[in-house]
DNA sequence: CGTTGATCATGC
DNA sequence: GCATGATCAACG
């Protein structure tokens, strides 16, 4: 097995990459990659992404679109625990705290990086060494109407909230699948915003999440399949 | 003990 | 500063 030189053609390709890639440690293809093993990930949070995305012929690098742009694909990876349930949120995109928010969920940059995904579920529980952990079984899926519902409606609620400049009072309790929480370097970073008088304000950055139960609902309806 | 809020690395 | 990749760790 080889590390691809190109990025894929087509989904089939795509697929047939991720599969390939399916049952291996992280140990394991990191050395056929030739790419250095963290001890852990307090320093290193993104590896493991940055490691499939390689295995899988994604552009380097990080870009402000998707990860196979030709695919319309979006690339997660997901740490779940021994009962394949999801370990950690998902993030999803940055949020426009400055809005005209004649904006919608249909043009919104949730609905467009949600719009299909390849999960790639990775062991994650911090007993097990990073090395060892292993890749399980990767899927391509786009929200079902019911899923993109519940997508939709939090993010309207979310959106709602910060157009009316009251982003400061939202908190990471908000939203029933997707929430809104701080995104940034460190708490010191900040960014406009406005409040509800319409005043230019100071926040930290805020970023959209999945949550836990919605990734893992994702999961189990399509492995029930 | 699960979740929220904070944080780490990197590129442009 | 924004965007990519996420996990860490304090707290309720």
């Amino acid at each position: 097995m080889q590390v691809p030189t190109s990025a894929p053609q087509d989904l089939a390709e795509l697929e047939s990459r991720a599969q390939a890639i399916a049952g291996f440690s992280l140990g394991e293809l990191a050395a056929l990659a030739s790419i250095a093993i963290p001890a852990d990930f307090k320093r290193h949070k993104g590896w493991t992404g940055q490691l499939i995305e390689t295995w899988l012929g994604a552009t380097a690098g990080s870009k402000p679109q998707q990860d196979f742009p030709e695919l319309g694909v979006e690339l997660k990876t997901l740490p779940i625990n021994q009962y394949g349930q999801p370990l950690e949120t998902t993030y999803v995109c940055y949020a426009p705290l400055k809005l005209p928010p004649l904006s919608s969920w249909e043009t919104s940059n949730v609905k467009n990086k949600l719009q299909c995904v390849l999960w790639v579920p990775v062991e994650g529980e911090r007993q097990i060494p990073v090395a060892e952990r292993r890749i399980a079984t990767p899927f391509l899926w786009q929200p079902s109407p019911a899923q993109e519902a519940m997508l939709k409606q939090d993010w309207e609620e979310l959106t709602e909230l910060i157009a009316l400049g009251q982003v400061e009072s939202v908190t990471a309790r908000h939203g029933e699948v997707m929430q809104l929480r701080p995104k940034a370097a460190s708490g010191q970073v900040l960014t406009d915003a406005l409040d509800a008088q319409g005043n230019r304000i100071q926040t930290r950055p805020r970023g959209f999440y999945l949550r836990k139960q919605f990734t893992g609902f994702i999961l189990e309806s399509h492995f029930a399949r």
